[in-house]
RNA sequence: GGCGAGUUGGCGGAGUGGUUACGCAGCGGAUUGCAAAUCCGUGUACACCGGUUCGAUUCCGGUACUCGCCUCCA
């Protein structure tokens, strides 16, 4: 059996994957706030863990992981979006989380075994805070709880790297005046009667942040459990917490063996943000015409420990490759050969600490040498998956009155304007033929304006090649 | 200030203690009325300074720079 590589923030060296149950790996990744639509950086975290799914799933069976991403929807920045809008907070949190849900299907990335939504967790969250103050690891404060940190210092800090004293020196932050030391962080806190709030010992009120992930974590995938995953703007503090969190309330179990982090994302070379004008979601680049297996692309060619940096240059460089592949695969090839073939060299690339780019280099190998098979395969463990016909400038041939169509969706196409494109090419043909030049020229740019590439080809008079945005209806005025 | 990540040719991006991927772009050529497409050929790069070594881009130390987190932000 393959043995994957992971690098473990824990211990920050790649380390040999060992699940705890080979038959059920587990796998933790937190999820979206659902407030608005998904920007592009919280894509990234999703499609590295979705190569991760399909890695271990391709390991270990695909009946064998479970993979467990929450929705957040409890959480200020909900509440701040229904108090401006006027809407209903669960309207916000039903669209939003299914606009999620199809903007990251469309980058090719498959649902979680598990999706749950913290609201529907309460009372576990309530239980695991009980279990925490009756520990001695939390105390109420004002209609707070509060973690501890002191209580907790052997552990507090160790994933990130620092002390709870590097950290109060550090601190930028007001400390409320409840808190006992300023790095206890919330664990519940009271809801006034205009804000969602859940009963509980400690009266009406809402979990802190950190309670929902070490909840639903312990819920679906118990106390211990393989792999945790996140953005490494997580890992302080929300990783923290949730280590602190889980650990001192079920210290039978090691939490998470595997930590993964994920670098953030760039746009052209600066950090992405609403002020430099340079935020912008998956759904905006899907309207623009970018198909979310391109986008895919893009993040599958960076290294998912290295800052990743989106460019417009990158993505049509990805978008190229990415046509020849597809081409290769499924139009040129014989359609009647081996769907796939298992490639050893891309699953090793992968098992070595997920590393895509060396993969997409064996895709590059596979279309070069002409190995469909693999290719194949190739595409399909990388999650990249064609979502329409835009690779697909031409399809099928087809003779007719001795000039070479190819055109996609040719037979479609009504009578009257296959006989137009004839007519045209027939124009196109004559002038060559003629020598007239500046009228082949002239017709040529005309037609590749409407999306029609006209091409003299040796040994026939022309060829037309139509383009998806190939406009019948503004052919007539070239003739 | 603390913690962490990174720095490879024009761009992207692997990899390696000595033979130095690959893609895109570029350049040269073939072909072409021109263009496109295609084909052939072409690039000795690894931030800087020390150290280890017969030899380092690759190992060790330091410097510089970039970026992230430390505060709601993925």
């Amino acid at each position: 059996m393959t043995t994957i590589k992971l690098h473990n923030t824990k211990t920050r060296k790649k380390e040999d994957f060992a699940p705890i149950d080979p038959d059920n790996v587990r796998m933790y990744v937190c999820g979206p706030t659902v407030y608005d639509r998904a920007h592009l950086g919280n894509a990234r975290p999703v499609v590295v863990f979705d190569v991760l799914y399909r890695l271990l799933r391709h390991v270990y069976g695909a009946d064998h992981v479970t993979y467990v991403r929450n929705f957040t929807d409890v959480d200020d920045k909900i509440n701040a979006r229904a108090a401006e809008s006027g809407r209903k907070i669960s309207e916000i949190t039903a669209e939003t989380t299914q606009w999620f849900l199809d903007d990251m299907a469309a980058l090719g990335a498959l649902e979680p075994d598990e999706m749950p939504r913290a609201t529907q967790y309460i009372p576990q969250m309530v239980a695991m805070i009980e279990t925490l103050i009756d520990k001695g690891y939390a105390y109420e404060a004002e209609g707070h709880v509060l973690f501890a940190v002191d209580s907790w210092r052997e552990g507090y800090g160790k994933l990130s790297g620092r002390s709870v004293d590097d950290m109060i020196a550090g601190a930028r932050v007001e400390v409320a005046p409840y808190k006992r030391n300023p790095m206890d962080f919330v664990l519940w806190k009271p809801s006034s009667d205009d804000l969602p709030g859940w009963d509980s010992p400690w009266g009406r009120g809402r979990p802190g942040w950190h309670s929902e992930c070490s909840a639903m974590s312990y819920e679906l995938l118990g106390e211990s459990f393989d792999i945790h995953g996140g953005g490494n703007d997580l890992m302080f503090p929300h990783h923290e917490n949730e280590i602190a969190q889980s650990c001192c309330a079920h210290p039978e179990g090691g939490f998470a063996n595997f930590w993964l982090h994920n670098e953030m994302l760039q746009v052209e070379g600066k950090k992405m943000s609403k002020s430099l004008g340079n935020f912008f979601t998956v759904r905006d680049l899907l309207d623009q015409g970018v198909p979310g297996e391109v986008i895919r692309f893009v993040f599958l060619s960076t290294h998912y420990r290295k800052p990743m940096d989106w460019t417009a240059e990158k993505r049509d460089q990805a978008k190229q490759a990415l046509r020849n592949y597809f081409l290769q695969a499924f139009v040129l090839a014989p359609s009647n050969g081996a769907a796939e073939e298992e490639c050893p060299e891309i699953i090793a690339a992968l098992a070595d600490d997920l590393n895509t780019s060396m993969a997409l280099s064996l895709l590059e190998k596979h279309d070069d040498s002409g190995n469909v098979a693999a290719l194949r395969f190739g595409l399909k463990v990388l999650g990249l998956k064609p979502s329409g016909n835009w690779f697909k400038p031409t399809s099928l041939e087809f003779e007719k009155d001795g000039f070479l169509l190819s055109l996609q969706y040719y037979d479609t196409l009504p009578q009257n304007v296959r006989n137009q494109i004839v007519r045209v090419l027939g124009a196109y043909a004559h002038a060559r033929r003629n020598k007239n030049y500046p009228e082949a020229d002239r017709l040529r740019i005309a037609a590749q304006s409407v999306g029609l590439d006209l091409r003299a080809v040796k040994g026939r008079d022309a060829h037309a090649e139509a383009h998806l945005d190939f406009d019948p209806a503004k052919l007539e005025a070239l003739e």
